[in-house]
DNA sequence: GGTTATTTCAAATTAGTATTTGAAATAACC
DNA sequence: GGTTATTTCAAATACTAATTTGAAATAACC
């Protein structure tokens, strides 16, 4: 039974990491903190990773492979559906990806963009783009034909920018504050209503004002 | 003249330390490294600021005096102006804050925000919160006395990450990549002209949805 | 059941870094 | 110009944390 149990600890210690790497970053977590925490010997991260640079980017993708299973990037909305059904879609599932606290890649690649490590370089930048490809194409496609690139741009940021910020930061608020304080985001359903009904509105003012501004 | 030469260094100490403390992060950044790149002996900080901490502290504080003094909240738009002047002003101020790259206290808020080594805290607290007032307030005025606080702070939410995020974003990829590579926002007066026509239409759109969504 | 491979463990090693120290240099003051 | 206060400096210290090590425990395999 070796080979379970260490499958169990080596899944233990993944699960562990994520959460310190989460609350301290990666400087300041430490081999100790994560072996003692998984309840574990000083010495598993380098018996199983290797290093604690190896165990750190194995927990991300880790729980980015999972995070991706749980919440499909259309939001299982059908190619066929309306355009404003799909920006629904992609929308509502990044909003909840997102906010969801049992995933850790996110908030990860977050830290790891302000304050990079550099371990995760490749592996975020092959994930991430095409990611982005998606609702790009979604932006253009309701902004219409006439509208230039700058235009699409813009709005992609902005969209993208409007779903990322606030959940990022309140699961920030969350880390620090009392766990039972209300949270500005409580539904987040109704966020991502407002922010699809904010999101086209905006994109409409901005087709509807032609190519120069 | 030993007084001056010692001051001036004090200076340098406090600008070399933004920028390796904004490159690092305050862990990564070593004393070393800031002395050596201000000319300095190792042991200056020590002797000049008592230790590492306070002068990141002093740093933080130095650079957040210096940028609020150069982009005033309300972008120079009269209290009398109408409410979507004086919304363009605030965004307009903060856009060009955040991305002027002489300034570090924002980007290192942002960096205290997602991995924080507690030494801001307080100060932060007490300067970033009346800052977010005055759009909110703003927000309540454009959205009618009929919104909800649910839609007051969703708006709010939407309209003040549609600013950050982005910057932060592209001051972040500027660091990386080729500094002569085209930025996705390069024209900052456009972009805070995007952000207002996408803040309107947004607020508008979801003010005339009514009460109820 | 004895042998081998795997996993756990506590202690030792190594490396990096903030801080302290006390002497030397420099400027201010009279 | 001599005395005192300030500032600079290189070396020493103290501490933290990752990694290594080799022995002990445990399970797998025949």
């Amino acid at each position: 039974m070796t080979r379970k149990k260490s499958e169990a600890k080596k899944e233990k210690l993944l699960a562990v990491a994520g959460d310190v790497f989460i609350e301290k970053g990666f400087r300041d977590a430490t081999v100790a903190e994560i072996c003692s925490r998984a309840e574990a010997n000083i010495s598993a991260v380098n018996y199983h990773f290797g290093s604690k640079e190896a165990l750190y980017q194995e927990a991300w993708r880790h729980s980015f492979t999972k995070s991706l299973k749980t919440y499909p990037l259309d939001g299982g909305v059908s190619e066929t559906a309306p355009a404003e059904e799909r920006l629904r879609g992609q929308l509502t599932a990044m909003i909840r990806r997102i906010a969801d606290e049992n995933n850790k890649d996110f908030f990860i690649a977050q830290m790891e963009m302000i304050n990079p490590t550099g371990l995760l370089q490749e592996v975020m930048k092959s994930e991430l783009i095409p990611m982005r490809q998606q609702t790009l194409a979604l932006v253009r496609e309701l902004l219409g034909p006439e509208a230039t690139d700058e235009q699409v741009h813009f709005c992609e940021t902005s969209i993208i920018s409007m779903c990322v910020h606030p959940i990022v930061m309140q699961r920030i608020a969350r880390r620090t504050k009392d766990k039972n304080m209300p949270d500005i985001i409580e539904d987040f359903t109704a966020f991502a209503d407002h922010v699809v009904t904010f999101a086209l509105a905006g994109i409409n003012a901005v087709g509807s004002r032609g190519n120069k501004p």
